[in-house]
DNA sequence: CGACATATTGAGATCCATCAACCAATGTGG
DNA sequence: CCACATTGGTTGATGGATCTCAATATGTCG
């Protein structure tokens, strides 16, 4: 998986100039500060978000509980899939974590990249298709494995996460309670 | 959703002839028995199985158990996702539920006509895309739904998998026991 | 310092797994 | 065509994992 990133970010060096800027015409940074929301519910996702600096993450609401899908650091694309794909409504949100700075690109303008620029084409797919592979392990990880087994997983492959963000958002990460999550930690 | 999948059919439908005539080309026709293996772990996913006719599934061994992760029938497509895309060997089995009549297509082939035929890498980053708003919703349920919801969803929107599949692999690919399966539906 | 968010800990309830016994339908070899 | 094995499903008893509610830290920041 490290490596599929890795083939796409050496893919986009890799661009020619013409394609290259291109994608800049159509991209453009912004800062957020923390708590800021960069979706809400109900709208449509018209814009991904290159995350620069700082960490986001996306949630929707479940009973008036928050419920995170997805934590986003340097380098990750932060959008909400379907939303985005479809053109239609969000039920998530997306949300500043800390300060962030992002690369915008809005959806319709890469759409319309995409068609005189092929090899945006295939940028688009590789990204789709890694993140269905992203998807896949985590849903392997919820069908098969327990809450401990799912943080100490957390824990081998991705320390950032617990070092960088509150547990009340793991908790509500990994599908279980934040009191289930102490006790996890305290019997290490 | 639903309406996705007809976008994407639609799509298929209206692909110009020479299109259509490539994607032929590197397609044929096979029939599976019933427990008959498409795919078997460990292998390289180098075919993407579109269903004509049947019930498969594709499942991964977890401490020697069985564990359904997608069940398949008329119309979809059945690949090891990840496996497919990395081309890398594959910790999922596809299996014939009963006898099936596939279109195969081979990935190397596909690859090479979608360099040429631009429209089939249209095709293929909307299958992705399917795909991953598929996942995203698999998911969804796994994070907020207690079993009996799970199941109680699935009756509700795909009412065929009750209807012709196993309990034993419902339970699989709803996470749960097969007891526990067999009392939630006990009680109605 | 006070206020509000964040985390820990305890007790009881609930969900679900496991183990085991049992039953029904189907199919197969003799 | 019968006897028996196999597959698929049900039911009961018990234990473990996790949730919820509640009380109590601990921390952070204006």
């Amino acid at each position: 998986m490290t490596t599929y990133i890795d083939k796409i970010n050496s893919y986009i060096k890799a661009l020619d100039n013409d394609t290259l800027k291109a994608l800049e015409s159509i991209s453009s940074t912004k800062n957020y500060k923390k708590g800021d929301l960069l979706l809400r519910q109900n709208e449509v996702c018209g814009k991904s978000y290159w995350v620069l600096s700082g960490i986001a993450r996306k949630y929707y609401l479940n009973d008036g509980k928050e419920i995170t899908t997805e934590l986003y650091f340097e380098d990750d694309l932060a959008v909400s899939f379907e939303s985005y794909t479809l053109q239609q409504p969000s039920r998530e949100f997306i949300e500043a974590l800390s300060d962030v700075t992002v690369s915008i690109t809005h959806y319709q303008a890469f759409q319309n990249a995409k068609a005189t620029h092929p090899k945006l084409l295939i940028l688009d797919l590789m990204l789709a298709e890694y993140h269905g592979i992203w998807l896949e392990n985590r849903l392997f990880q919820f069908h098969t494995m327990s809450a401990t087994e799912r943080y100490l997983d957390i824990l081998k492959r991705s320390p950032h996460i617990i070092q960088s963000i509150p547990l009340t958002i793991i908790a509500s990460y990994l599908g279980i309670s934040l009191e289930t999550l102490s006790r996890i930690r305290a019997k290490i």
